[in-house]
DNA sequence: TATATTGTATTAAGACATTAGTACAATAGT
DNA sequence: ACTATTGTACTAATGTCTTAATACAATATA
């Protein structure tokens, strides 16, 4: 047993936007572990759980986790929860950069089409960050 | 009329990436883009003659291209043929901005989830950036 | 060792995506 | 005008995605 399940998460879905119902479940998860509202070892609500709060199948919250456990992003065990897992012991620096290298990619490649320069994408993160700080 | 069709774009087809046809082909125009391999105003491979290359149907070709048309990124005209095109004409500084923003917000969201942060982020395209100099 | 709680597997329905076949339409250049 | 060249529309076949119904299995804990 690990930390209590966050109640401040507020998952909701949006059934006109378009993207499947699990999508948006792992996005807000994603979302919520940049901000720090989930961090290691935080339980995440049960599958059954928030499959009746969202009103939904229970598969398609599973989905979701199954999605983000084969990511590496939160461990699942059957009878006790899912969880955010603790990364760090479990990749290495050489598997971290290569998917960090993925990510980035993808991501340029698709800005540059769009005429972003990298200068211009890096000095946009900058901008990001001092937001942040304030 | 306006430019050649650049010969040394070399596009190419891997059936088994589980990739579509017309998404890959969006990608490698895309990466040729972002590589300055294509420009403003250079022509594209014509929907038949790609169409030829890579044995596919025509439509295939023409579903990239269209995508890529209504992002902006190239404009067609029937008899004349598909061209990479003026976007700063186009789009509004404002525009550019809602664009950028948006694109960043989802690369950065997936990224935290893995454990990177903002600054390693902008840390990795920053050096992205020295190597392109060299 | 019950039994409640947690996640998992299988299947099927419906919608959507992908591609090809074929025929059509607009423009350029002679 | 003619004709070659360019992109486009329509249709059908096939596969994939998404979700739900339902039943199953593992773990925790009283």
């Amino acid at each position: 047993m690990q930390d209590k399940i966050h109640e401040e998460l507020e998952f909701t879905l949006d059934p006109k936007s378009g993207v499947p119902f699990y999508k948006q479940i792992i996005l807000q998860i994603e979302m919520a572990i940049a901000d720090k509202r989930l961090n290691q070892g935080d339980q995440l609500p049960t599958v059954r759980g928030l499959a009746v709060d969202l009103q939904v199948n229970p598969n398609t919250v599973a989905r979701a986790y199954s999605e983000l456990e084969i990511r590496g992003i939160v461990n699942t065990q059957q009878g006790t929860g899912t969880f955010i897992s603790d990364k760090k012991i479990k990749l290495t620096e050489v598997e971290r950069e290569r998917i960090l290298a993925e990510l980035v990619r993808g991501f340029v490649s698709k800005a540059s089409s769009y005429g972003f320069s990298l200068a211009e994408i890096r000095t946009y993160l900058e901008d990001l960050e001092k937001d942040k700080e304030e």
